[in-house]
RNA sequence: GCCGAUAUGGCUCAGUUGGUAGAGCAACGCAUUCGUAAUGCGUAGGUCGUCGGUUCGAGUCCGACUAUCGGCUCCA
């Protein structure tokens, strides 16, 4: 018989094998092959074509899908060792999911010493070394055996499958799961495993059904490999923003001020005015925007007539009752249509457009209670907002200028690798999220596919994604807890127009829609910030550093000379201080690298005497003396082109 | 909004079965004037998240609220 790998390898065997006997062949000797194989594209459970003559995939523990197969199999020991240390659990559901696994158990709620002794159970049961036995029932026949154990979350699942479906099930020594596969030979094959966490969650994720208890865990083929999952695990919580922000003091929050309104210190402010400032004249002298200035409130006609009030009246903040007051006003949860009544303000022709407006704009929306996180999910934030008015046959050609835009904000900043594109779509199944007709949705939809294939761009689509009044294109990022976060979003609002009667006039004098654009460069510089912190870890490129430079006297004695450097760089527009305290240099060194500081100039007699610097960066370390006018001009052109240094040795944090 | 955890000086944390708060770092003062990651000595700083309750007595027990964290759900 013959048995092809997934590595495209083939095995040759003259006499037909047990199961058992190929799995320790293929996989160093130990038990650890999947007990399903795909043949002809189709999972098959090895053991039903065993003794054939055949083709054959075995999912080994070597390739990724035979690590969702550990993860898996362990999923399930899990579920075995809840239900043999507490009463009344009932099983639901446990998939291998990115970087692990889950199980959620209708039970009580779990602490971390009950995952302790969880996870030591779990390891008695893999000690136990049950094999993992596949079997199939027929619908009926399935819903009474889990009817008999007792699980209803089963019994819906399985109630939910299509008539005539063979069920499968696997035992592993008296737990039995409902379960497509595949899975270990053995409970042995886990290697090394480990309980992350537990939470809450609803039975199929709505939140009017059944209360869950999640456990979260990870598995993986080698200890080693655990290991240093875990370590990225703990390096990740050292880059989190929400940590490593408010140690260095960037930002702060206040519990009197309320939840999702962050306080940004002087540096965190300096580092957000740079990103704005940059933004600002980006747009403005590169891309043509002609910028606004506009209300951070209006009153409830306007969400009327744009929508909102329909559709996201919850997530506003409302100011005054629509049953006593005269007038109600809300804060802005966009800018879209205060920026038409700029446009509208004055009658355009088809010679203006592409009119692209700009707008630094502070919005407000009333996310839940639960939902505020750090920077990254705020009840008042502030985005580089846009809209572009276009003629129909501008709007690729702009929609691709935007896409473009952004590209180049993300290439500045060092983050371009790190995003993935998504075409957010409608959802057609939903259709009272939305406004406007499906044939215009899909018509939208396939231009901005066209024009994201057209510029060689990978994306992904995900339905019911998109804004109530149109598609757009989400460009997200992965923050320190593998969870996407979106950065950039640029939108085809094909909507808006018709609502606010926005018009242009053409060439033969009749009046025209325009279609219009709604877009960010850069997202909201909350966020943002907050992803430059995780991304950099907190050393961030020079010239997005609140202090750029820090001058430091050897002792008091060249306390004149270090300020005479200082002022010098501040005159050239470099963010210098000058740590003048009575104690050592290499305290003060200590100190500076602890705070991040891209440079230190370390100055004393010498230095004093010569007109110079002795430069230390976080960079290269010791680059030792300069003199003063050489090093800004270095600096400065650091800084102006945005150049993002490596460094070149680590040193000891 | 839901579930769970947490809340003690600027930061990181101790604080046993309820008996009127403690350390390290930071800050400040004095001495030191120093050449590339921690000089020494001293001083000050807290109504223990807020409000209420139990008690002779609450950081410690109970309740409510607020905030923070981990999730779920949501996310124009």
């Amino acid at each position: 018989m013959k048995i092809t790998l997934k590595d495209g390898s083939v095995k040759e065997y003259s006499e037909a094998k047990s199961v058992f006997e190929i799995a320790k062949d293929i996989s160093e000797g130990l038990a650890r092959a999947a007990c399903a194989g795909e043949l002809n594209g189709e999972i098959v459970d090895l053991r039903t074509i065993i003794n054939e003559d055949a083709d054959l995939n075995i999912i080994t523990n070597n390739d990724p899908e035979g690590l969702k197969v550990i993860r898996h199999t362990t999923a399930h020991v899990l579920a075995e060792a809840v239900k043999r240390l507490f009463e009344d659990v009932k099983v639901t559901i446990g998939p291998a999911i990115e970087d692990g696994f889950y199980y959620d158990f209708d039970a009580k709620p779990f602490s971390r010493e009950d995952l302790d002794k969880i996870e030591a159970e779990m390891k008695k049961i893999i000690k136990e070394g049950h094999e993992m036995k596949r079997f199939t029932l027929p619908k009926d026949e399935a819903i009474q055996f889990m009817k008999e154990k007792g699980e209803p979350f089963k019994v819906e699942l399985i109630e939910d499958l299509p008539e005539g479906s063979v069920i499968s099930f696997y035992d592993q020594g008296g737990f039995v799961d409902l379960c497509a596969g595949p899975h270990l030979m053995s409970t042995k094959g886990i290697k090394a495993y480990k309980l992350i966490s537990s939470s809450m969650a609803y039975w199929r994720g709505d939140s009017n059904k059944a209360r869950l208890q999640r456990i979260y865990g990870t598995a993986f083929n080698k200890k080693e490999e655990l290991k240093a999952h875990l370590e990225k695990l703990e390096d990740a919580k050292r880059r989190d923003h929400n940590k490593l922000g408010r140690e260095m003091g960037l930002f702060t929050t206040v519990d009197v001020i309320g939840q999702g309104l962050p306080l940004f210190t002087p540096k965190g402010t300096k580092m957000i005015q740079k990103l704005q400032r940059w933004i600002e004249d980006l747009e403005d002298k590169e891309w043509g925007y002609v910028r606004t200035r506009t209300p951070l409130m209006a009153k409830s006609d306007l969400y009327k007539i744009s929508g909102h009030w329909d559709h996201y009246k919850e997530g506003m903040f409302v100011l005054g009752d629509e049953e006593k007051d005269k007038e109600v006003f809300a804060l802005r949860p966009m800018t879209c249509p205060f920026q038409y009544y700029v446009y509208k303000n004055e009658q355009h022709s088809y010679r203006d457009l592409p009119y692209r407006m700009g707008e630094t704009s502070t919005l407000f929306r009333n996310e839940d209670s639960g939902e505020m996180h750090g920077l990254t999910r705020v009840r008042q934030f502030t985005i580089s907002e846009g809209h572009l008015i276009v003629r129909p046959d501008q709007m690729v050609e702009e929609f691709k200028g935007c896409l473009a835009l952004a590209k180049y904000c993300l290439k500045t900043l060092g983050v371009e690798e790190d995003v993935t594109y998504h075409l957010s779509k409608w959802d057609p199944d939903n259709r009272e999220k939305y406004v406007g007709e499906p044939e215009v949705w899909e018509e939208t939809q396939q231009h901005i596919r066209e024009i994201l294939t057209d510029l060689d761009i990978d994306f992904v689509e995900d339905v019911g994604e998109a804004a109530f009044y149109g598609p757009k294109v989400d460009i997200n990022a992965r923050n320190v807890y593998g969870k996407d976060d979106t950065m950039i979003t640029i939108q085809w609002d094909a909507l808006l127009a018709e609502q606010f009667d926005m018009y242009y006039i053409a060439p033969n004098g009749d009046k025209v829609r325009p279609y219009i654009i709604h877009r960010t460069s850069l997202g909201c510089y909350e966020r943002t910030l907050a992803w430059l912190i995780e991304k950099y870890a907190g050393k961030f490129p020079t010239w997005l550093c609140a202090e750029q430079v820090r001058v430091l006297p050897i002792s008091e004695k060249y306390e004149e000379y270090a300020k005479k450097v200082q002022k010098e760089l501040l005159k050239n527009g470099i963010d210098a201080t000058t740590d003048n305290r009575s104690e050592k240099i290499g305290f003060k060194i200590r100190e500076a690298r602890l705070d991040k500081l891209p440079y230190m100039l370390v100055v004393g007699q010498k230095e004093e005497e010569e007109n110079t610097v002795s430069v230390r960066s976080r960079f290269a370390g010791d680059e030792g003396s300069r003199p003063l006018g050489e090093f800004i001009v270095s600096i400065k052109k650091e800084i102006e082109t945005k150049e993002i240094r490596r460094e070149e040795k680590e040193e000891k944090e």
